[in-house]
RNA sequence: GCCGGAGUGGCGGAACGGCAGACGCGGCGGUCUCAAAAACCGUUGUCGAAAGACGUGCGGGUUCAAAUCCCGCCUCCGGCACCA
């Protein structure tokens, strides 16, 4: 016998699987299709445990896939634009491109030691021109479809790097990828209009069976949908009288989700950001504090307002507006706890039902009137059916802001308040009459800010012209290449690459210059999945016939960190393709795993700067890559956490060995007393014989079950228990002694072939050696169809029950597994006769194959 | 604050409402060995000598039967958050 030795066979099956080109996609339509996908990774030095756990279970799968007579596409490729690269080259003096490529390299070789089944031929590199220039035709296609607009507002800037970022990349005022602290500017910039998509990316989230409750759950709060009414307040003037005849600069319009509360309304709040908020103050006495507190909180960063105390700052105005519902004139004050890009901007403030408002109006002194009260409220015998203003001061602790009674509330006195109450519809549907007010669906979701101010990225295609404004780079003049010669380290970028930003117009022909911003490496990952399709497609991104065949992928798998940005564009860009007619579906991941993350011991994070790092390349060092494969899979279910043990993966390797030993034997091929350890009665091996072909047709059930629901620690337990059954055999049954038994020697055959076929997914090399060397078979173990089963032959003709009386076990009974309900049931009462002695048997409840449960009284 | 998810032996984890703890790690005892490693066998929830009792975060409930379903809490993890 040959002892396993992963160091010697893994590499030398790599290199076959290499030169037969085993990983080769077939694109055989006779088959049914399956897109199986890993999250492409970005090329920042070698992978990591996280990567190897990811890209396990995606191969696990696509292997078994295969087996299971699935045509398979099962690619990789590179999200290779980004700012890592950028720093490392100014850092080391070279330029992005040569970072970038050498770790690719990198990890394509650690890929290739763990043995994965890529089809190298379709790897994508966001980077490469042949990719980023079907990056930049889509944008021109969107732009041709009002999806691409560049407009100024206020956008989120990161000083450290030097860029400005989408709503997404900013998590709790902080860059999402260096932490540091986020700045708010006003800048012009370039924009994909995803509102456009919002309810129906919020919609579709229920086509999505097959994702995760909370990544569904994280987008519909992303997308934020709230509906409520706008509601037009007219503004007076100076002197505080209203106009006799409003015009349209004389509204402000509120966005309120309670205009139940409007006679609850005793101020009304701008964002100091609010458009024409110096206006109003303009050479008044309250334009000097105004002011102060618009500049004040143009200060607070990012971070403060999203990790500070929320202390609220306010500034009245010494302007009013009319309260629509009752002619109320009502004051004007500016506050920071005002959302600027949310709604309008303005709001209008009712403190006794909104708790932002009631401690805005205690620390200002300002009125607090009860309009919306519980019945169990000391005020509400006293205000019940009141419909004019009789209480304009409570003295409460918190605002009431559930469902309630409305009082002091005119003519809506006595109707039920709340959230999407009928107190709300009567009088938003009388706003609407008078023409003071008009249903509303608002959004927490921002339209996607795309450029960035980065050289290491796909470039814009956009072109200024002084005669002709903004102007789309042709379609035949892609790709806009990205100019190699640059000086990162000197500073240079694209704006001061001469070379690069000069151009001609391509409508008039007059110099012109470039858009030299980059588009966000978001958009480069918004669409590989479906490039893989058709990778070398010189004429369009992909054939829309190749990718309606391959997508949707039907199994994708990625970590949580990308449960909003890449998993939410990627479902936009799909539903515009789908638009374009280049996709005939609505949503691009059928089903998504969401692999758990790869702790220490301890549960904590692996990070460089712990020290706590488990290197991947180590381990295969140690014990070989398919018993890293296994052990991860083995540890925890994909979507948990797994804490690092190196004990449990030296038994996998164990393990390994073990089943090795098996297969060895079984083939007749195992040196004296391998396993054999003394000859059992004759009895005792039939019976061992017996449960072992059972064990060898329900565990085939089983892994099958397990795999297909990627149960894949349980699918490795039950192959363990086949182990464990082929071991006990192996112990009583002489090699001889099987030998002349034609039955055992044809099964010993056949369990040999279905366990390394079972592992096959799991350690393609620990079964491709075993397969051809040992049990000779022709071809490869990754070629064979999938192992059956006989549920008839799973089932034992006996079994054994467990007998309760009153819902505890008190004895066990062995009955024929047809056996009759009455038998049984006359054999249990029998068997805990004692333990019911003197009592009334009230119930008997026999669940077959289980127990019999007796109620005794 | 709002929205998700999770609490089971010493540890990782199993259990369509039906024998809690599969499988593995670790521990203990043994076989082999001069010895050790490897390999193999047995054992291992807690208390108890045993019979037995108790056990799935806590408290109730439904049921013949609850880790699982319902109600009310606690703790931890994740997301969002001054979004009107």
């Amino acid at each position: 016998m040959k002892e396993y030795n992963p160091h010697e066979i893994e590499p030398r099956w790599q290199k076959v699987w290499e030169e037969t080109q085993a990983n080769k996609v077939n694109e055989d339509a006779s088959k049914p299709k399956k897109y199986v996908l890993e999250m492409f990774p970005y090329p920042s030095g070698d992978i990591h445990m996280g990567h190897v756990r990811n890209y396990t279970i995606g191969d696990v799968i696509a292997r078994y896939s295969k087996m299971q007579g699935f045509d398979v596409l099962h690619p990789m490729g590179w999200d290779a634009f980004g700012l890592p690269a950028e720093n490392a080259a100014i850092k080391h003096n070279s330029h992005p491109a040569t970072w970038t490529y050498n770790n690719i390299e990198t990890q394509k070789a650690s890929f290739k030691r763990m043995g994965f089944s890529y089809d190298w031929d379709r790897t994508v590199v966001a980077c490469d021109p042949e990719y980023y220039r079907w990056g930049q035709w889509i944008f021109l296609q969107f732009w041709k479809r009002g999806l691409v607009e560049r407009r100024n507002s206020p956008v989120n800037w990161c000083p450290n790097c030097k860029t400005v970022l989408a709503n997404e990349q900013v998590t709790e005022g902080e860059c999402w990828r260096c932490h540091g602290a986020v700045e708010k500017r006003d800048l012009t910039q370039w924009y994909f209009k995803i509102t456009d998509y919002a309810q129906e990316l919020l919609d579709d989230l229920d086509q999505l069976e097959g994702w995760p409750e909370r990544v569904k759950q994280m987008q519909a709060n992303w997308i934020g949908r709230s509906e409520g009414a706008e509601v037009d307040f007219i503004l007076c003037d100076k002197e505080g009288n209203a106009p006799e005849n409003p015009s349209e600069d004389d509204i402000i319009t509120v966005f309120t989700t309670r205009a139940d509360t409007l006679f609850g309304c005793s101020f009304f709040v701008l964002a100091p950001e609010y458009e024409g908020v110096a206006d109003l103050v303009a050479g008044t006495d309250f334009e000097k504090d105004v002011m102060g507190l618009v500049e004040a909180s143009a200060k607070v960063s990012a971070v403060e307002r999203a990790q500070g105390d929320h202390e609220k700052h306010g500034a009245f105005t010494g302007r009013y507006v009319i309260n629509p519902v009752n002619g109320e004139k009502v004051p004007i004050w500016v506050a920071d706890y005002v959302v600027a890009d949310y709604g309008t901007g303005a709001v209008m403030a009712v403190p006794c039902g909104d708790q932002r408002d009631f401690e805005f109006a205690r620390k200002y002194d300002l009125p607090i009137i009860p309009i919306i009260l519980g019945k169990d409220d000391p005020l509400f015998a006293e205000l019940d059916g009141v419909s004019d203003r009789k209480v304009v001061q409570v003295d409460w602790e918190n605002a009431y802001d559930a469902e309630g009674i409305l009082v002091q509330s005119g003519k809506y006195t006595g109707l039920v308040g709340g959230k999407h109450s009928e107190g709300e519809a009567a009088i938003v549907a009388d706003l609407e009459a008078s023409g003071r007010g008009r249903r509303k669906v608002e959004y927490r979701l921002r339209d996607w800010l795309i450029s960035r101010q980065r050289y290491w990225g796909n470039p814009i295609p956009a072109i200024y012209c002084d005669h002709c404004g903004l102007v789309p780079v042709p379609e035949e003049d892609l790709p806009v290449m990205l100019p190699k010669d640059i000086d990162l380290a000197a500073g240079e970028t694209l704006a001061t690459h001469e070379e690069f930003s000069k151009c001609t117009c391509p409508k008039c022909g007059a110099p012109a210059h470039r858009e030299t911003d980059t588009m966000d490496t978001f958009t480069c990952s918004s669409w590989y999945y479906l490039r893989y399709t058709d990778p070398h497609n010189t004429e369009l991104p992909f054939d829309p016939e190749k990718a309606n065949r391959w997508m949707p992928v039907d199994q994708y798998i990625g970590g949580i960190e990308h449960a909003i940005l890449h998993l939410l564009y990627s479902r936009f860009f799909t539903k515009v393709f789908r638009d374009m007619g280049m996709l005939t579906y609505d949503e691009p991941f059928s089903n998504l795993l969401c692999q758990g993350m790869v702790k220490d011991e301890n549960g904590e994070t692996m990070s460089k700067s712990k020290g706590n790092v488990i290197a991947p390349e180590d381990m295969i060092a140690e014990y070989g890559a398919d018993a890293v494969r296994a052990y991860i899979l083995f540890m925890a279910p994909p979507d948990k956490d797994l804490l690092w043990d190196e004990g449990g993966l030296a038994g996998i390797y164990k393990f390994m060995n073990r089943v090795w030993r098996i297969v060895y034997d079984l083939a007749g091929q195992a040196d004296e007393n391998t396993l054999f350890q003394k000859d059992a009665s004759e009895k005792e091996i039939e019976k061992a014989f017996k449960t072992l072909v059972r064990e060898r047709h329900r565990v085939v059930g089983k892994v099958i079950e397990d795999f297909d629901r990627n149960n894949f620690n349980t699918a490795i337990a039950a192959i363990m228990e086949l182990a464990n059954a082929a071991s006990d055999y192996l112990h009583k049954a002489s090699a001889d002694m099987r030998k002349a038994d034609a039955t055992k020697t044809a099964f010993d055959a056949e369990l040999a072939t279905v366990l390394v076929e079972l592992l096959a997914p799991i350690a393609p090399h620990w079964a491709e050696e075993l397969w051809t060397t040992v049990l000779g078979h022709e071809g490869s173990v990754h070629e064979q169809p999938w192992p059956d089963f006989d549920p008839e032959k799973a089932k034992d003709d006996e079994v054994e029950l467990a007998v309760q009386v009153n819902g505890k076990v008190k004895a066990r009974i062995t009955v024929a597994a047809d056996a009759a309900e009455e038998a049984i049931r006359e054999q249990a009462l029998e068997a805990v006769a004692g333990a019911t002695d003197g009592k009334t048997i009230a119930k008997v409840i026999v669940i077959p194959g289980r127990l019999v449960n007796i109620v005794a009284k």
